[in-house]
DNA sequence: ATGCAGTTCCATGTTACATCA
DNA sequence: ACTGATGTAACATGGAACTGC
């Protein structure tokens, strides 16, 4: 019955043209309009019966109603795509703006190692030099990069790389794996949820070629 | 139970017009 | 006065859900 109405409401477009210069005004007044809103508010959708309850309130054609509440969810929808846009957005911003600032730790911390590295090889020159001492005891024989002791603990994972029982290839590959480590954990990075695209791979040699494809 | 036509509602895109800078 | 941008009421269309047969 409804559409009964709507179709003796349907206008060719000269129809509506004229018909709308007849009208003074296309516009709903504000009247109109703040009881549509307050009604919207509680609920985006019209029940039948409310809907000419409402039509009937505001001296409209039910027909009017359901359209305004169309266009109105419409307005609504676009509105919350824009703010979920700048949502995104302004997540995105941080996310890259932590991740250049992690790159710049993780180059800062290299060149400690290596001036590190450098400074604990002409010690070790120097004491064989010496002609003398154990130094076997201190270092850590299985690689493992969480190693103890009083040191800051992304220096307290590199203490073993200086040493002769892991070979040229191995060291680089340690190195690599635990500046991973101490740039972030698995765990602060599976907090950004950014749904993959930045998680690290769980193995430690996809592990560098992930962070080589952020990097380079 | 199932298929089908008719109806209603809704989302989405478009049009026509009013208003404003 | 003219014009382009913007907002909005109304319309067109297609799909989904529902109903009666």
């Amino acid at each position: 019955m409804e559409r009964e109405v709507e179709s003796l409401q349907t206008h060719s477009t000269a129809k509506r043209k004229k018909n709308n210069k007849s009208q003074n005004s296309r516009r709903f007044s504000d009247e109109q309009i703040k009881l549509l809103e307050s009604i919207f508010e509680a609920d985006s959708k019209l029940e039948p019966r409310r809907k000419v309850q409402v039509a009937r309130e505001l001296g409209l054609q039910p027909r009017q109603v359901a359209i305004w509440f169309q266009n109105r969810r419409a307005r609504w929808k676009s509105k919350q795509i824009e703010q979920d846009f700048r949502t995104l957005r302004n997540e995105y911003d941080l996310l890259a703006s932590k991740f250049e600032s992690l790159k710049e730790e993780k180059q800062s911390l290299l060149i400690q190692l290596e001036k590190l590295n450098d400074l604990m090889g002409k010690t070790k020159v120097h004491e064989e030099n010496m002609d003398g001492k154990d130094l076997e005891g201190s270092s850590n024989k299985d690689g493992d990069c969480e190693t103890t002791e009083e040191k800051p603990s992304h220096l307290q994972s590199h203490k073993n790389f200086a040493s002769d029982d892991v070979g040229n290839e191995g060291h680089e590959q340690l190195m690599n794996m635990c500046q991973v480590g101490a740039i972030v954990s698995p765990e602060d990075w599976h907090r950004f949820d950014s749904g993959g695209l930045f998680d690290p791979p769980r193995s430690s040699s996809a592990t560098s070629q992930w962070l080589n494809f952020w990097i380079n």
